[in-house]
RNA sequence: GACUUGGUAGCUCAGUUGGUAGAGCAUCUCCCUUUUAAGGAGAGGGUCCUGGGUUCGAGCCCCAGCCAAGUCACCA
């Protein structure tokens, strides 16, 4: 491993401080009683405290010195000096330990006194001090000046998400929004509780990947030997719940989607489903604009959100929109009982790209997609879809070619999605058979038959209202970020490519096939002009690095590179 | 998938028509008792993302690739 200059000092630190009988990382409890909130909030003159914490900073003059320690609450100024530290005539405690073997990063535990500086900083004379973790690592140093402005910010978006740790460590509004998500979901979660509803827990491994239009991740068991998918959804689960007597369920599901990955999508992302018995659709959204005042109240002590150039109002009711009307507000056209042929006109009027395989659902779907849904910046319910396009939902009690379905719009985008639950067991089975000719026809996304869940149906379900909530998306609003990125700790990222270090006949084997991309292993032998021993030795660790593979073709075995 | 921008010291960033690779912070050494983005002085530290090419000479120009961000497309 190649190591930094400064990755070699905090090395040969560690073994100066053995050598001084001091343990790096001692196995021992420290006995915190503070914390650096604690301290300046209940500031008392003189008052005995132990801290632990985090080294970021320090100031060093002579015999005394300022540094900061970070803990989880925040920072506070720490003053050590030498005689307070070291009493007696041995000041190796003080020269040697602190001033020399000490390194901005390291974990350390203080006990001292609170004081104030003559420049009126709250601040805790050291009296004694423990090394409690040393770090090989120099941390990013951002520095904040009276006027708020950051010098050196930590702010390369690739380090920060592949290294979140110091991310955390070295920014605090990130941590702020993580503390912030976590507020949102405690808040939802006790709105629910208090409503009664009983969060639970469904599989994340499914056989059929069920109750969302979408390509599912795909994976294997061996003990039975056969494929599961993770789920796409878990809102067959969750109704069949609702069928065993359970009147309201709800789950913060980890969903999984293979599909694109942009700035609003990660592979892995949260929803929040729930389903309600004897509810329907109007009722889930005054739930709804309840729910969210709540939270915007819990988690940002008021209705209004700004985000990004807009401000958002989450105090309800919301208005609620048919999508028909949207459309003919926005566009001009009444779509209403337009057959096909004259909606694909009109789609391709309004300057869409349409094809003869979209039905009337997915064309209204464009429509709106494309000319209304970015004007509902506060949020809006946007209702009544089309059959077509929500294969889950009841059909609507006035209008036949409508569903008992909403979409809640914010800040120009789909924030949650709910339905009158479709409960009929028949219908239920004919709308399942038309995803399966889409399937035929070769859409990827369409659903599968789940028997299972169409059995659970026949059983009966009552009437229920469900809701998916995006909690990713609701956090991004609630925090003001536009990236999905900054409200996951981890999201996904290609992994790292770490440089292979490779033996000289490796090298040499590994120049020639690189070029050549494949070639027969005879050739290439000839061409690398190693011994035998060398040769071998060398094409086989190509092999379990992971970098050729070789292969018989006929006859013949092929070496070639892997992609 | 297409396009745009970026990748230089531990961090943040400069880098002239293509002519010996720079700054601040951090690090190291020495000096220094109440400072605060920051005490003073000095020193060390580089796979300029990778691989080719052009050139006497490439961080810079050309080609290919990797990674990321953004825009669009696709998909919900």
């Amino acid at each position: 491993m190649q190591l930094s200059e400064q990755e070699v000092i905090r090395r040969e630190k560690l073994t100066k401080l053995r050598e001084l009988g001091i343990d790096p990382y001692p196995a021992a409890l420290y006995p915190v009683n503070n914390t650096s909130k604690g301290v300046k909030d209940h500031y008392e003159e003189g008052k005995k405290v132990v801290l632990s914490g985090r080294l970021m900073s320090r100031r060093i003059q002579g015999k005394a010195s300022f540094a900061e320690l970070q803990d989880s609450e925040g920072r506070i100024q720490v003053y050590f000096n030498r005689d307070e530290i070291c009493t007696g005539d041995d000041k190796t405690l003080y020269n040697e330990v602190y001033k020399k073997l000490l390194d901005i990063g390291d974990i350390i535990g203080i006990e001292g006194e609170a004081f104030t500086t003559q420049v009126g900083e709250k601040t805790v004379m050291v009296k004694n001090f423990s090394l409690l973790s040393k770090s090989l690592r120099p941390l990013p140093l951002p520095k904040v000046d009276a006027e708020g402005k950051v010098y050196d910010e930590f702010n390369d978006p690739e380090l920060r998400y592949r290294q979140r740790y110091v991310d955390l460590v070295v920014n605090p509004s990130v941590k702020k929004n993580f503390i912030k998500r976590t507020k949102i979901t405690n808040s939802i979660r006790q709105f629910f509780n208090e409503a009664g509803y009983l969060e639970v827990e469904t599989p994340i491994l499914q056989p059929i990947p069920g109750g969302a239009a979408a390509r599912p991740f795909m994976t294997h068991h061996n003990a039975l030997n056969m494929p599961l998918y993770l789920r796409v959804a878990n809102e067959l689960y969750l109704k069949r719940l609702i069928v065993g007597g359970f009147d309201a369920v709800y789950e913060f599901a980890k969903d999984f989607r293979n599909e694109g990955m942009d700035r609003t999508h990660n592979p892995e992302f949260t929803v929040m489903e729930l389903y309600v018995a004897y509810k329907d659709y109007h009722w889930m959204m005054d739930m709804t604009e309840r729910l969210l005042e709540k939270v915007a109240l819990d988690s940002n002590g008021a209705t209004k959100v700004q985000v990004g150039k807009n401000e958002i109002e989450f105090k309800a009711p919301y208005p609620r929109v048919p999508i028909l009307e949207a459309i003919k507000t926005h566009t001009g056209y009444d779509v209403a009982g337009m057959p096909e042929a004259e909606l694909r006109e009109v789609a391709k009027k309004l300057g869409l790209e349409v094809d003869e395989t979209m039905g009337i659902g997915k064309l209204i779907d464009e429509i709106f997609g494309e000319k209304c849904e970015h004007f509902y910046i506060q949020p809006t319910f946007i209702t009544d879809y089309p059959k077509e396009m929500s294969p889950l939902t009841k059909e609507h009690r006035d209008n036949p070619a409508l569903t008992e379905r909403f979409e809640l719009m914010v800040n120009g985008k789909e924030l949650a999605n709910a339905y009158s639950e479709l409960n009929d067991p028949i219908d239920q089975r004919e709308r399942f058979e038309d995803q399966l000719q889409l399937s035929e026809k070769g859409d990827d996304e369409a659903m599968f038959i789940d028997q299972d869940f169409l059995r659970a149906l026949e059983y009966g379900m009552p009437p229920t209202s469900g809701i998916g909530i995006g909690i990713d998306r609701l956090v991004m609003l609630m925090t003001n970020n536009a990236s999905i990125q900054e409200v996951l700790f981890f999201p996904q990222m290609r992994p790292e490519k770490k440089p292979v270090d490779l033996s000289e006949n490796e090298k040499a084997i590994f120049d020639i096939i690189k070029k050549e991309k494949r070639m027969p292993l005879e050739a290439l032998k000839a061409a690398s002009e190693l011994s035998n021993k060398a040769w071998d030795k060398g094409i086989k660790g190509l092999a379990k690095h992971g970098l050729t593979n070789v292969i018989k073709d006929g006859d013949a075995l092929i070496c070639e590179l892997k992609a």
